[in-house]
DNA sequence: TCGTCCGGCGTTTTT
DNA sequence: CGCCGGACGA
C-alpha cells in the first residue's frame, strides 16, 4: 500500500484523479515528478490497475529514465514490471517496428537526423527548375511545418497553406514530393515522421489506434506545454476509446514553439477535453521566496497564461542580485573571481550554474575558467552522433542494416578514400535509375560500369557482404573494432587533420563509439542487436550508454548551459549572464516584430532555477562578430519596478564594496595584473 | 578526384 | 571573428 501522505493537499487531489482528463499545472519546482510517480505507484499498488495498461510519455530519455528509477523506489522493480515509460518518439518508433509494412515500408527503416534531411532537400531543390533562387533553410522549415500539421506532400498543394501565387510554394510542394519519394525509396524516416507516420497509421487505420488505446486505458504526458500538433494527434488516437488521460506541464515555461510546440495545446485544454479537471500546484520546494517573487514578477507582464502564485516557506535574506559590467571579458573575470572565493570558502562547484541564451556565451567563460583553474562542464553543443566520424561508423552500420539507404551509402562510398569519386557515383546513380534497382544493387551487380574502378567497387561490396556476416558471429564492440580496421579507418584520420589535438580529439570519438557499443552489450544481453544499437544512438537514448548513477551527486564543476537545456533543474546558485536587450529578448524576435512572450519565459526559467542565491548580469558592451557593439539591460528587469525585488549594483567600479572589501578586491586585481605583466613579458 | 580559397552569415533544439 | 558550403583549379 503507497501512502499519498507526504503530499500536500493539491498534489494529494492530483494524484487520486485517474478517470477522465485531468490537467496537473506544475508550477516550477512544485514538485511535478513526485506527484506523477506517486500518482502511477498509487494506481498500481492501491487501485491494482494492471500495469500494462499505463502508459507515461515524456520529451527526453532522461526524463522517462528518471520517472521510471523513481517508481521503482515507490513500488520495487517487481511491481513496476509491465508500466510502459516511453518518449513520443520511442513510443512512435515502437509502433512502426510492428506497423509499418501497413505504409509500404519496410521493418528494417532507417532513421534520419536533420543532418540527412538537409542533404536530401539540397538534391531535391537542385534538381528543380530555378532551384537556385529558393533559401533551402526556408523551404526545409516550411515542410517541418508542414509535416507538424500532418500534411503529407499530396495534401499541401489543396491546404490552406498553399499559395498558388507563391512560386516558394510551388518550389516547396516540388521539394516535400522528392523528399518524401526519396526516403521512402531508401527505406528511410526522419525524426518527423516517427510521429507523422505513426498518427498517419491510426488515422489510415482507425483499427490500429482503437487497439493501442484499448491496450494504454491510462496515459500520461509530461511536459504537455511543448507537444506540437503531431503529438496532439498522436495522443488523440490513443484515447480514441477513452478519456484517461492525465497531462502535466507548465505554460509559463512553454520555450519550444520555434520547435513547433503548440502552447495552445495547454491552454485550451478544458475546451479540447470536455469535462477535464483542472489541478494547480503552486507551492514551490526549491527556491527562497524572495526568488520566487522576482520570477512571479517577470512573469506576470505575460498576458496569455493561465494564472499561478508561486510560493515558497523558504525564507532567505538572500535578494536576486542585478550586476553591470563593461564587457565580456570582465563579467566573466568578476563571475570567476565570485566562485574563486566560494571554492575558497569550502563551498561545491556542482552547486553553481552560468546560464546563457546562446552557447556562444560561453566562450569567454571557458577561457577565465581555465586560467583561474576552475572545473566547469558546458552542456549541450555538438551531439555525440552528429560528430562526424560517429556519422560515418554509423552509416557503416546502417548500410549493412539497410544497404537500400542510399544516403548513408554515399556518404561512406569514399570514406575511407578509395578512389569513387563523384563521376563514378554519377554513373552509378544513372544506371540504378535506368533499372530501378538500389544505387547499392547497382554497384553490386555491376561493379564493371567502368573497369578501371572495379576493384575499388568489388573492395567496397566485399567489404558490406563480409560485414553482415561478422555482425551476426561476432559481438557488437568486436565488429565494429574490426571494421575501423579493416578500413583503416585510425589512418584515415590521421590524414584528415594536420593538428595532433584534431586526430586525437577524433580517435577518442570512435574509441568512445566503441566503449558505448560495449556498454551497451553488457547492459541489454541478447537484445544487443545492430539494430537496436544504431537506434539507440539516434534517438539519443544514452542511458545506459554512458556512465550512469551520478546525476544525484553533481561533480565538482560549474556546470555551464542555456537557458533552454536548463529546464527542470536547480542549482544553488545561479548567474544568469548577458540578462541584456537583443540577447534577452533576442534580437531576431525583436526584429520579426514577433510576440516576446516566449523569451520572457525563458527568463521565468533561468530565474527559476535558483534554490538560494541569484545573480543576472549584463554588459554595457559586448563584443559580436569581432565588433564591440553597445548593449542595455533587459527589459524583462528594466520593466519592472525593481525595488524591493532586485538589487542593481555597477562591478565596473567598487561603489556596491564596502571599503574593506573594495580594498581586497584591489589587491586582488592589481596582483593579477603583476601576473599578467609578467606573462607579457616574454615577448 | 581532391584540395584550397573566398564569401556569406550568425538563437534556442528534449528526438 | 570564425565556420561552412560552393566554386574552381591542379
Amino acid at each position: 500500500m503507497i501512502s499519498l501522505s507526504g503530499l500536500n493537499a493539491a498534489q494529494r487531489q492530483a494524484a487520486e484523479t485517474i478517470d477522465g482528463p485531468l490537467l496537473i499545472l506544475a508550477g516550477a519546482g512544485s514538485g511535478k515528478t513526485r506527484t506523477i510517480t506517486y500518482r502511477i505507484a498509487h494506481m498500481v499498488d492501491n487501485l491494482a490497475l494492471p500495469q500494462k495498461s499505463i502508459l507515461a510519455v515524456s520529451f527526453t530519455n532522461k526524463a522517462a529514465k528518471e520517472m521510471r528509477e523513481r517508481i521503482i523506489g515507490l513500488l520495487g522493480k517487481k511491481k513496476a514490471r509491465g508500466l510502459t515509460m516511453a518518449t513520443f518518439h520511442s513510443l512512435g518508433v515502437k509502433i512502426l517496428k510492428k506497423e509499418i509494412s501497413k505504409l509500404g515500408y519496410h521493418k528494417n527503416f532507417s532513421i534520419y537526423d536533420s543532418a540527412d534531411q538537409s542533404a536530401i532537400m539540397r538534391e531535391a531543390l537542385k534538381s528543380f527548375k530555378a532551384g537556385k533562387q529558393f533559401d533551402q533553410k526556408i523551404i526545409m522549415a516550411k515542410i517541418g511545418k508542414l509535416k507538424n500539421q500532418g500534411i503529407g506532400p499530396d495534401d499541401y498543394a489543396d491546404s490552406e497553406y498553399f499559395d498558388d501565387e507563391d512560386p516558394y510554394d510551388h518550389a516547396t510542394h516540388y521539394v516535400y514530393d522528392y523528399y518524401q519519394d526519396k526516403l521512402k525509396f531508401y527505406n528511410a524516416i526522419d525524426f518527423d515522421d516517427i510521429l507523422f507516420l505513426t498518427v498517419k497509421l491510426f488515422t489510415d487505420f482507425p483499427e490500429v489506434a482503437k487497439q493501442y488505446s484499448e491496450q494504454f486505458r491510462y496515459i500520461m504526458i509530461d511536459e504537455y506545454q511543448d507537444t506540437n500538433n503531431l503529438q496532439f494527434d498522436l495522443i488523440t488516437g490513443l484515447t480514441s476509446t477513452h478519456n484517461n488521460l492525465c497531462v502535466v506541464g507548465d505554460d509559463d515555461q512553454a520555450i519550444y514553439s520555434f520547435r513547433g510546440a503548440d502552447i495552445t495545446n495547454i491552454l485550451s485544454f478544458e475546451r479540447m477535453f470536455p469535462g477535464a479537471k483542472v489541478v494547480k500546484l503552486e507551492e514551490n520546494y526549491r527556491s527562497v521566496s524572495s526568488i520566487l517573487e522576482l520570477a512571479n514578477k517577470v512573469i506576470k507582464e505575460n498576458i496569455n497564461r493561465r494564472d499561478k502564485t508561486l510560493w515558497s516557506q523558504r525564507k532567505s535574506s538572500h535578494t536576486p542580485l542585478l550586476w553591470s559590467m563593461a564587457n565580456t571579458e570582465h563579467e566573466a573575470e568578476v563571475i570567476s573571481d565570485e566562485i574563486s572565493k566560494h571554492q575558497s570558502n569550502g563551498g561545491h562547484l556542482g552547486d553553481i550554474a552560468v546560464l546563457y541564451r546562446s552557447n556562444t556565451q560561453a566562450q569567454p567563460f571557458e577561457e577565465v575558467f581555465r586560467m583561474n583553474q576552475i572545473p566547469y562542464t558546458i552542456i549541450g553543443g555538438q551531439k555525440f552522433y552528429e560528430k562526424k566520424e560517429v556519422k560515418d561508423l554509423m552509416a557503416y552500420l546502417t548500410v549493412i542494416l539497410n544497404p537500400k539507404d542510399q544516403l548513408q551509402l554515399r556518404r561512406i562510398l569514399n570514406i575511407p578514400n578509395r578512389g569513387i569519386g563523384s563521376r563514378t557515383l554519377e554513373k552509378y546513380l544513372e544506371k540504378s535509375e535506368q533499372e530501378d534497382i538500389s544505387l547499392y544493387e547497382a554497384l553490386y551487380r555491376y561493379p564493371d560500369l567502368d573497369p578501371n574502378r572495379e576493384k575499388h567497387i568489388r573492395d567496397f561490396t566485399g567489404i558490406i557482404t563480409k560485414f553482415k556476416e561478422v555482425f551476426d558471429l561476432q559481438s557488437l564492440p568486436e565488429a565494429i573494432s574490426k571494421l575501423v580496421e579493416d578500413i583503416g579507418f585510425y589512418e584515415f584520420i590521421d590524414k584528415s587533420y594536420d593538428s595532433a589535438k584534431q586526430v586525437e580529439r577524433r580517435r577518442n570519438d570512435v574509441n568512445f563509439f566503441i566503449e558505448s557499443a560495449e556498454r551497451f552489450v553488457k547492459y541489454n544481453g541478447a537484445h544487443a542487436t545492430l539494430k537496436n544499437f544504431v537506434e539507440k544512438l539516434l534517438l539519443q537514448d544514452n542511458q545506459d550508454t554512458e556512465e550512469d548513477e551520478d546525476d544525484d551527486i553533481r561533480k565538482n564543476e560549474v556546470t555551464m548551459m542555456t537557458f533552454h537545456s536548463s529546464k527542470g533543474l536547480e542549482f544553488d546558485t545561479v548567474y544568469m549572464v548577458g540578462v541584456e536587450e537583443e540577447s534577452l529578448p533576442h534580437k531576431n524576435t525583436i526584429k520579426n516584430g514577433e510576440d516576446i512572450s516566449e523569451e520572457r519565459r525563458l527568463c521565468y526559467v533561468g530565474i527559476t532555477r535558483a534554490q538560494q542565491k541569484l545573480i543576472m548580469t549584463y554588459c554595457k558592451e559586448r563584443k559580436l562578430y569581432g565588433k564591440d557593439t553597445p548593449r542595455f539591460i533587459s527589459r524583462f528587469i528594466n520593466e519592472l519596478d525593481k525595488d524591493g525585488f532586485c538589487v542593481h549594483q555597477d562591478r565596473t567600479t567598487f561603489g556596491h564594496m564596502t571599503e574593506e572589501e573594495a580594498d581586497d578586491y584591489k589587491k586582488g586585481f592589481f596582483a593579477n595584473l603583476i601576473d599578467g605583466l609578467d606573462d607579457d613579458s616574454m615577448f
